[in-house]
DNA sequence: TATACCATGTAACAAGTTACATGATTTA
DNA sequence: TAAATCATGTAACTTGTTACATGGTATA
């Protein structure tokens, strides 16, 4: 039940169209919760339908034309509600290392060229995320109605340090494990 | 597509019944692949079909019956294939985060307790992890059997490191941030 | 006037969640 | 023998994914 309220969130920040939410539902937002224009506008319709957003009266919801969502004050109201309830953090779930696992008992083939895959693409992703700081969040003037975009930004980064970090040892350990055969237990 | 291989790999691991394996998936494997024994039933009623596993002779298939599998060659097979294969890293999914840029929004109350329990929450996993570590990968004797393993842990107990770290920075930014009242931009 | 692309959708499916049902075994 | 618990399931629902459909607008 999270993507209303990233939808949501995305709608006070800037009213926009589905196609408008995709493409920042590609970065920003999407950097912890990404979604498909196909969840999109099946979303915005059943946010339409409760009340809590409607399309902002200039065009007319012709297909093929572009509507534009605002939201109303019960949406603003849920979303509030929503933000202030605790919730659980959910259990990780990662398939590199249920491979990993794997790997142990059907051996390590192929592996360790996806682990170097994947610690390009967490670096890459790492340099985004330092790029962003660097542009949005130059040191020494932090409004403090930017701490909070800060705060989460930083998450990201620090977890892509980990990614990098882990990844790094993990290949270590790989060119010193008796290799690529079939560990077959 | 990754429940069917974890259940295959720990069925590799050992032969068990579904509720055993609803056991195991409430610590090991499901420390990074979680399931409910709903999906594991359903799973495993898959994987039979399909020729897999099967279900040790022993006892005949009644209902509240104990029914154990093992892995047949294709199931084997099958895994190996999956544990190859190059698969890209799943994007970031949070709910933490996207609170905090909700509440950029439309207010911080209530976030700072659930920050809190979070971390709270963490430390008690990194602790875990660490307690596992020492009674199983003691310092100085790691079999390289074991080494894969213990890598798959390393990056629980780094994760958790993450979260804790930033959880704190988090804290200490609330405490310097106006506070709960409704930053409503 | 084709062709590409913009914008909004539909349909079918796969995976995960929640609530409940039922037979067997232990134990009070 | 009644209650609790073990063990295996069913059903309904929500969320996310994949493939495709359709109308409008720009441009070669």
């Amino acid at each position: 039940m999270s993507l209303p309220h990233a939808i949501l969130t995305a709608l006070l920040e800037k009213p926009s169209s589905g196609l408008e939410l995709t493409r920042r539902f590609d970065k920003s937002i999407g950097y912890f919760w990404s979604a498909t224009h196909q969840q999109i506008y099946r979303e915005l319709g059943r946010l339409e339908a409760e009340g809590s957003i409607r399309a902002l009266a200039s065009q007319q919801p012709a297909r093929g034309q572009k509507k534009r969502y605002e939201v109303l004050p019960a949406g603003r109201a849920e979303l509030a509600r929503w933000t202030a309830a605790s919730q659980d953090p959910k259990p990780l779930r990662d398939t590199l290392l249920l491979r990993l696992r794997a790997a142990a008992v059907v051996g390590t083939a192929g592996i360790g060229e996806d682990l170097r895959r994947h610690l390009d693409l967490h670096r890459r992703q790492l340099a985004e995320y330092e790029e962003i700081q660097e542009r949005d969040f130059p040191p020494g003037k932090d409004a403090p109605a930017d701490r909070l975009q800060h705060l989460v930004l930083r998450a990201g980064i620090d977890l892509e340090t980990f990614w990098t970090g882990w990844l790094t040892h993990a290949l270590e350990e790989f060119e010193r494990i008796p290799a690529e055969g079939s560990t077959t237990l």
